[in-house]
Order: structure tokens, then sequence, then C-alpha cells
DNA sequence: CGGATGCGTCAATGATACTGACCCAAGAGG
DNA sequence: CCTCTTGGGTCAGTATCATTGACGCATCCG
């Protein structure tokens, strides 16, 4: 990954009267309407694709959250996994007891500390998790083609940029080699 | 099943230091995953704000994006709206509904068809609207700060390319100028 | 007039989340 | 041994956001 701060200053103004400068420093309203409609429309159907496979099993987006994390850090235990999803307890016990009794993750207790209960999928699990995954992956990758690499490089810096510090530390976590 | 002809439409003309073949293969897995983990965290922080302050009132995310699109369409139809959230008319009626009696959306009768009832936000509605849409602004302006403009053209490219074509269209049409 | 359209509303259901309280088992420390 | 804390599970109640199906009403239109 290119840690580049290269930060062009030189931006056409497009259909801006406003010079180019104060575009950085003052974010216009209709670049933020434009980004909260983008965020909508592209949030909803970048998830509407899994969650017809979800309704078919009688799941909801939440479960597949708890695939994809466990999916994405095998062993987790269930206080990390919450602070993760940012949910309660029994919100979170309400899908993963499903998701267990079901076969499509195990729990095993932790070799050094014995009240954890770590989490795993199991191979349904993994094979569900990965249906959900090519599904959204068409999406992903036809945006990802259509925009171009570098524009793929502008969108994780931004999404990025609009996380917490929490929400960065999770994210950096997960995308750490095997931990 | 992978037949070699599938695998072998890989575009040759990239000689970058990136690896070939199945490190190919995996780095795009990865990539889809980091942008399932950055969906997911920057879709969730970027409303926190404002769910916030719409909790404090009573309200929900519904409301908000029932003010932010009327805002924006000021005199649209409940049908046109209905078509936007891609929900149902009950659905809407029971977000609208509290809008409109404490007064925060006008209902005015269609002049050339009298069955419609067009929305607009009152003072109280436009005051309440900017209030979340400048929670909201912080989070994206900084965000757009720190990645730099071509990342923000980058961040657009990518959601608009996750979008159906029914989101595009209305998308579009929300950019557009005054009706 | 009769059908189609725009809108509101009834009832029932489900998914996702919350708070508060309580319990059990296991680690940690006196 | 005996507390205290921690990781985890569970019960009860509540709220939001969404669904489907059906019905009513006013209005537009051929």
């Amino acid at each position: 990954m290119p840690a580049k701060t290269a930060a062009q200053v030189v931006e056409a103004p497009e259909r801006s009267p406003l010079p180019a400068g104060r575009n950085l420093l003052f974010l216009r309203e209709e670049e933020l309407r434009l980004a909260q409609d983008l965020l909508f429309f592209g949030y909803r159907d970048f998830t509407a694709g899994a969650d017809e496979i979800l309704a078919e099993l009688g799941m909801g987006r939440a479960h597949h959250r708890v695939l994809h994390f466990v999916g994405r850090r095998p062993g987790i235990t269930v206080g990390d996994l919450l602070g993760i999803l940012g949910i309660t307890k029994q919100s979170l016990g309400r899908v993963l007891q499903p998701l267990v009794e079901e076969g499509y993750v195990t729990q095993t207790p932790g070799r050094t500390d014995r009240r954890q209960r770590l989490l795993a999928l199991t191979d349904k699990g993994a094979a569900l998790e990965r249906r959900l995954f090519e599904r959204q992956r068409e999406t992903v990758m036809r945006a990802y083609r259509e925009a171009g690499p570098a524009a793929v490089e502008g969108f994780r810096r931004v999404m990025r940029g609009m996380m917490g510090e929490d929400a960065r530390a999770a994210c950096d976590l997960l995308g750490e080699p095997a931990r």
C-alpha cells in the first residue's frame, strides 16, 4: 500500500466559480448533499444482493456481519466481536445462538482463559459466507472496474476518513495478516 | 470447475510489481473484504452523529431520510418519495405522519392533479434538516480533507458504480438544478 | 359511467436494536 | 478459602424500521 500524502491542489474548477483553494477548506453544500445521496443509495444496493440470500435462509444482515467478522478473525472472542459490531451482548446473542445451533459457527473454550468462547466458522458457515461474499463481489467488482484503480484508492481513503478512531483501529486489525 | 478460459482473460498490460496468478486472486479477495469492512464501519460512523440528534427528538434514521429528500426536492409527491426510499407506503406513512403533525413537513394538494399531496419542509423542518446536515458535514468534511480532492472523485465514482440502474437515475435527478 | 391512479389506513408480522437485571463459571489477589 | 472482577449467557420489556395484504376514498381519464 503506497502511503503517499500527495495532495494535489491542482483541481479543475469543474462547475464551480469558487477558487480551488477554497474547495479544500470549505466543503460546499451540494458536495455533501451528493455524498449523502451516494452513501444512501450505494450502501443500500451494496447489501441488497446478500440480503436476498439471507432472506431465503430466514436470516438478516446481522447474521451476515457475524459470519463476515468471524470468518475474518477465526478464534475471535465474543467480547471482541461485540466491540467490532458495536452492539449489545443480547443483540449478538439473538443472532449468534441460532448460527451455533444450526452449525454455522463453533464455540470452543479458550486455552489460556477457559471462560472465553472462541468463535470460528464451520465448513457450512464458511460456505454460506463465501456465497454471500461472491454476491457482493459482483457488485463491488463492477464498481471497481468502472471506476478504475485510482478511484478505488480514493474510495478507500474517504471511507476510512469517515470512521472514528475505534473503527479505524478495528478495521486495521482485521486487515492484518493472520493473528 | 475452473475452465482455463476465465482465468486467462486477465489483463496483461499491467507491468506493475504486483504478483500474478494466485496472488492476484488473493489480493482481489482481500481488496473486497476490505471494501466490506470499510462500508460497514464508514457508513455506521457517517450516520452516528445524526442518529444522536434524532434520538433526542424521538426520531430515527427514517425521519432523517424523509427530511433529506423532501428538502432536496421540495414539492415531491408521496409516490416519488416512495420510489426513492424503496420502502412501502405503510412504512413511509408511519414516519411521514408524525413529521406532518409536528410541523416539520407540509402537504399541499397538487395544482394539476389534486389527488397528489406535494411535500415540502416547513421552517422548523428545514432547521432540523440543517442541524442534521451540519453534523454529517463535519464527518464528511474531515474525510474529504484528509483524503484530498482526487480521492473524493474516486469515492464518488465507486459509490455510484455500486448503485443499480434505478438508484443511479434517482441520484442523478436529485443532483439536477431546481426542478 | 367505469376503470385506473394517488394516497391514507387498518391489522398482523418480523428483524434489529436497546436497557436493566440477574446468573454462572473462571481468573486474580488478598 | 474467600471475595472481586471478568467473560459470557439469559430473561423481560421496549422501540424503530421494515414487510404483506386488504380496504377506503378522492380524483383523473377515456
